[in-house]
RNA sequence: GGAUGCUUAGCUCAGCUGGGAGAGCAUCGCCUUUACACGGCGGAGGUCGUGGGUUCGAGUCCCUCAGCAUCCACCA
């Protein structure tokens, strides 16, 4: 038995563990069609969010549907070895340890990593675990294992031996806390406050000087020319010229280029190739060396002079100093300009010249645009993150791979200890003694990016990886489309020909309850499991999935947490209700459509219908509607009418509606309890444990189908006549401030014949003392309500002038009404034009109305 | 400089292919009616950001502008 208020706590207690046992996570039964899923890996770095939450819950609530729609379903969990961020906390926490970092060895810091690696997995598992995630554990992948290992060493070789993994010495972001390479996209740009200084560079042999703007006076030690526009007017004869270098005396030329905006600052630009990606192609153009000037922790080097070992941003406030007691600092105006940030340290990220790995984007971005036009693309839901994907495809450069990390996967790439020839392969040469291997590891989506394929097996041709790829959808937030999405999009093309998913689920941002994004720096960050712990897993769930549209942002709003736990309240308390009254002789049967009273078909229309918009919601993945057909199902049909309503006939001495009504309210009750199930697992196991007749768990259970035989119409308006009766009533009741049980006496007149026990409804639910049936009702004293089917009128002695107040305003209304539809029918536009159905009901609203109107002017005039 | 999203009831948000504006919370009134007071019943509250256009008909489609938010972009 239930108990009386839906304790969250003690429905949820047991119940993963319980699933997990019985095995129903896993995936294989070959007799059933395949359905697919990997989860996006969080990172192992720490716990999750209630972004992970929202994410996790949508795969969730797919798999569960999905498996009780008779699929084979595999959802494949694993974690992400998170490279820099990783490696970051494991060394952070080491010096807590009182460990000099400096001294440490690869192996030593691995081992720590590895240690870390399986804390942090132990309490994700135990996050999962309460959220109730039906992940199939046992074919769990970490981005780090060896498996996944030889996948990337696979996929590293393959694109080196086709020419799209090259080295190379180019412009990269350089992150000087870690001290490693970036990719562009883990580079922020956030608008900062600076300043743009101006100083003269003196003319060799004139007393010209041209005046060049920087934002980072320290690079000036790299400099190696000076450029300007040719068609500057100002400047063309200074082409060919030379200038003494302000910051370290040394004599560069002035070029011409037209790269340089006349437009922009002085004209004049520095040139700087080994610290600007766009001085860098002028360096490469005009074959200017390239000057490094500063070390891997963005202090200055030798070139610098006596500015050596100072931080790059104390060299800035010296140099100025030293050059403005020349003479040649002109001003500094403040601006506030985009700089680079490192996504992970926050560091200032310094441009610079460096040896790397990179993927050639060009052809790879190809493969994906030209599958985006095929019949295998990929589907984004919504649609509109297409273009996303597909504008970075477009504009993508070759991708920086190497990271100058230990937690990662090894480039597999040897250099001969003699010849330094470079060796690439899958496994390292035979006469690995003569090699060694470079030191660097690969950006984490590099392995991030075989996610959907890698952890099937691939690339061996496993069974799994023939069953269930490529994987049916991926959910995941518009925030990491680049980082990864698209990613695993050209990998797949690439190794595999095909895509890696037929669809993505994009959603947005859960952000604080003033529509902010959460964060450390600000604090706001929630818990999911401090939320379960007060609300319930099943209420968060609830919360997360039915409270936003698709790819756009939700907040997150503790209210709205409790508006979800108590509508888990009132479905617990209505499915307590019906096993109360079930009695213990109670015995199930398939639901005989022709033996039901006209009120319970009418429920049982509107359950049909409730499934019919859920299943086809569910379908397009849209979790809000969905939910909200149950939702208006569970309120307004299902509590409010029929269940009170059930009353009746359950306290009625007619047993064969007695039997019937318990039947069709543990039918209905089952299939709520279904249709919530995908979303609310553990209330729904709970309470599909205590229905009479149950499988071994609501996981075994199929869903809730459309059933058109079942619909029976006929009796349909009269119990909607009936229902708008009693809600005149209390409609008269409370405008009239009579208690709601008060007794009263109605007449009514009905323009249909209405079914057996009509009255008796009528009469429980308006506390009538007297229900006078008669044509002429208008001749009552009282209160008159009129519907298309009948009327009613509520008997008292109230004045004229009362009524006569009513009756005009309902009057008016219908005056209203005939006027709106009148207006739309002698529009010979909307009658030509429009189609006929639209006319036709137009027309009957029309004739509605009018007999409306001369029912009540009818009573005006018996007044 | 490009691109996208948002602007609807006091607050947070739904409104699919155009055909009489909805939910939750808040608010007001009544009710200890035997599933639920974490409840029931009944209300009140909206010129759907601005200005145009298409259409018989626009919250919904097109254009303009404004405000807010986000993403992308090498401007020294």
């Amino acid at each position: 038995m239930l108990d009386k208020r839906y304790n969250p706590k003690s429905v949820e207690e047991g119940k993963y563990e319980k699933w997990k046992k019985a095995g129903y996570f896993t995936a294989g039964d070959k007799s059933k069609q395949a359905f697919s899923m990997v989860i996006p890996p969080p990172n192992v770095t720490g716990k999750l969010h209630l972004g992970h939450a929202w994410d996790t819950t949508i795969q969730d609530i797919i798999a569960r549907y999905k498996k009780m729609k008779g699929y084979d379903v595999l959802w494949v969990p694993g974690m992400d070895h998170a490279g820099i961020a990783t490696q970051a906390k494991v060394m952070e926490r080491l010096k807590k340890m009182g460990v000099d970092v400096t001294k440490i060895t690869r192996e030593e810091f691995l081992k720590e990593a590895w240690g870390w690696k399986d804390e942090y997995a132990a309490s994700i598992h135990s996050q999962w675990a309460k959220l109730g995630l039906t992940l199939d554990y046992t074919r769990e992948r970490f981005t780090l294992d060896e498996g996944l290992n030889y996948a990337v060493r696979t996929v590293f070789t393959r694109l080196y031996k086709k020419g799209l993994i090259y080295q190379g010495e180019r412009i990269i972001n350089w992150d000087p806390v870690q001290k490693t390479a970036l990719s562009n996209i883990e580079v922020i740009h956030q608008d900062d406050h600076g300043y743009m200084y101006y100083f003269k560079y003196h003319i060799v042999g004139s007393d010209d000087y041209l005046l060049v703007a920087t934002t980072r006076p320290e690079t000036m030690f790299g400099d190696v020319c000076v450029v300007v526009n040719p068609k500057d007017e100002r400047y063309t004869k200074y082409i060919g010229m030379k200038v003494i270098n302000p910051a370290n005396d040394e004599i560069i030329p002035i070029i011409g280029d037209e790269y340089v905006d006349i437009e922009f600052g002085t004209g004049a630009m520095k040139c700087t190739p080994a610290h600007d990606p766009n001085d860098f192609v002028i360096g490469e153009k005009y074959h200017f060396p390239k000057p490094i000037i500063m070390n891997k922790d963005a202090t200055m080097n030798e070139k610098c002079g006596k500015y050596q070992g100072m931080d790059r941003f104390v060299c800035r406030e010296a140099l100025l100093k030293d050059i403005e007691a020349k003479g040649d600092f002109v001003k500094k105006e403040e601006i506030v300009h985009p700089v680079g940030h490192s996504e992970r340290s926050n560091a200032v990220v310094e441009p610079m010249l460096s040896k790397q790995w990179f993927v050639k984007m060009e052809s790879l971005a190809k493969h994906s645009l030209d599958n985006q036009k095929s019949k295998g693309k990929v589907s984004f839901i919504p649609p509109r993150f297409e273009n996303t994907f597909t504008n970075w495809m477009e504009n993508v450069e070759d991708w920086c791979i190497s990271r100058q990390l230990w937690w990662g996967h090894r480039i597999p790439a040897y250099y001969h200890k003699k010849t330094n020839e470079v060796y690439v392969d899958v496994n390292p040469p035979e006469d690995i003694e003569n090699y060694v291997q470079d030191e660097d590891v690969l950006d984490t989506w590099f392995s991030s990016a075989l996610w959907p394929f890698s952890t099937l097996g691939w690339p061996e041709k496993t069974p799994d990886l023939e069953r269930y790829f490529p994987t049916n959808i991926l959910s995941t937030g518009y925030d990491i489309i680049f980082f990864w999405v698209s990613r695993m999009i050209f990998q797949s093309l690439e190794m595999n020909d095909i895509r890696p998913f037929d669809n993505v689920l994009i959603h947005g941002l859960v952000r604080d309850e003033q529509g902010r994004k959460m964060s450390k720096s600000l604090g706001n960050g929630i818990d999911p499991m401090d939320v379960i712990d007060r609300h319930g897993v099943d209420a968060l769930r609830y919360f997360l999935t039915t409270n936003s549209t698709p790819g756009q942002d939700m907040r997150y709003i503790e209210e709205k947490v409790v508006s979800a736990s108590n509508y888990l309240n009132k479905i617990w308390n209505s499915a307590r209700y019906v096993l109360s009254v079930l009695g213990d002789d109670f015995r199930e049967e398939k639901l005989d459509t022709k033996r039901l009273s006209p009120l319970d078909n009418w429920l049982i229309n509107k359950l049909m219908d409730t499934i019919k918009g859920v299943s086809e919601a569910m379908e397009r993945y849209d979790f809000n509607s969905a939910s909200s057909y149950l939702y208006n199902f569970v309120y307004d049909d299902f509590c409010s009418n029929y269940l009170e309503m059930s009353k009746v006939s359950l306290n009625g001495d007619d047993e064969e509606m007695k039997m019937m009504t318990k039947q069709v309210l543990i039918f209905t009750l089952k299939n709520i309890i279904k249709l919530i199930y995908p979303y609310t697992p553990f209330i729904a196991e709970e309470m599909y444990l205590n229905l009479p007749n149950h499988l071994e768990s609501i996981m075994l259970e199929t869903y809730p189908e459309y059933d058109e035989s079942m619909i029976n119409l006929k009796a349909n308006k009269e119990v909607e006549l009936l229902f708008d009766f009693i809600k005149d009533s209390r409609t008269y009741k409370i405008e009239n401030k009579l208690a709601p049980n008060e007794k009263i006496a109605i007449a009514i007149n009905l323009r249909i014949p209405v079914f057996n026990g009509f009255m008796a409804y009528l009469s429980r639910f308006t506390f009538a003392k007297e229900i006078k049936e008669e044509k002429d009702i208008m001749n009552i004293q009282g209160h008159l309500y009129v519907h298309d089917d009948g009327d009613m009128v509520i008997i008292n002695e109230v004045s004229n002038d009362e009524i006569l107040l009513k009756l005009n305003k309902e009057i008016e209304f219908e005056e209203n009404e005939i006027r709106r539809c009148e207006g739309m029918l002698n529009n010979p536009n909307f009658v030509s034009k429009a189609p006929k159905e639209k006319v036709d009901a137009e027309r009957n609203k029309l004739k509605q109305h009018q007999d409306n109107l001369a029912s009540l002017l009818e009573k005006k005039a018996k007044l």
